[in-house]
DNA sequence: CACATAAAGCATATAAATATCCTTTAATCC
DNA sequence: GGATTAAAGGATATTTATATGCTTTATGTG
């Protein structure tokens, strides 16, 4: 609801990899999509963007794959979203405005930015490296449950 | 995005019936679209969708048009985005993960909680009734600005 | 009752997000 | 150098959200 799948699916990906991968252990698409039970051709897609924009970097042919390019503490989530959403998502209008400002407000804006604006400063402030320790401690988890049949 | 551009059109076209529309004067697509610059379309399949779901009242022929099945007073915004989008917008997982709770947790789930959760509560206490009255009193705003060329 | 008005209903169009497939290129291994 | 591996690149498919147009039905007016 708040970033699009695309962002969801890179955040991940970037966390495995700060986790997974590095220089020399090199991490491809396939093991990603498997371990993280994403689409593969679609999680490919997001990292060669990711790439292009210098987030990752990644190397063809056998043991290549996909390794993060700068350390996980100096990326933020904020970073990832620009990349792949573009920075507007965090200054539109609660109603959808052309214009909503402090003094030409939408009956929503002071309830709304309160929101918006503390969930951008923690994007902001929180990297990479930041989500994983919590999955390092084993505090938190991003892959996904399997569903038992 | 937080909201779809369809809940943004039909709280807006909702407050503009608080304001202007009663079941003696009722408001036709054609000044609702003018006056808060939808698209005239749209918004009528949007109004037709919350008459449907009893949330507006309809009448057809001339002098026909919309008008609110209930006092502003007693419809939440929660209530309207339940009924356009959805109830499941504020239940979702940060990072999309398919399970994600306060037992098994994405790296985001504390934080994004707090700001979804607290989003949540405001919307179900605000109605259209809270939001009109900033509109009547001149402290906010429902129709764009214009572009000056 | 004929005519005008305005929503309802339905079919379709467009755009954007999401997803897949196939070919090409670079790297490694033998 | 030939075979194999894995990402890069580009074309295309699918789905969902957004938007429009046209026909039908109900209401009011002369």
């Amino acid at each position: 609801m708040m970033l699009s799948k695309t962002s969801e699916y890179a955040l991940r990906s970037l966390m495995y990899l700060a986790l997974q991968a590095t220089k020399e252990h090199k991490v491809g698409i396939k093991e990603i999509s498997q371990e993280l039970d994403l689409p593969m051709h679609f999680t490919g897609k997001i990292l060669q963007d990711l790439v292009r924009k210098g987030l990752v970097a990644s190397l063809k042919g056998p043991n290549g794959g996909f390794f993060l390019n700068h350390p996980a503490s100096t990326i933020t989530i904020m970073d990832v979203i620009k990349v792949v959403d573009g920075g507007e998502a965090f200054k539109r209008c609660g109603l959808g405005m052309n214009k909503c400002s402090d003094t030409h407000p939408c009956p929503l804006h002071e309830d709304f930015k309160v929101f918006r604006d503390g969930l951008a400063r923690v994007f902001n402030q929180k990297t990479i490296h930041d989500l994983v320790q919590e999955v390092g401690t084993g505090h938190a988890f991003i892959k996904n449950l399997v569903e038992v049949s």
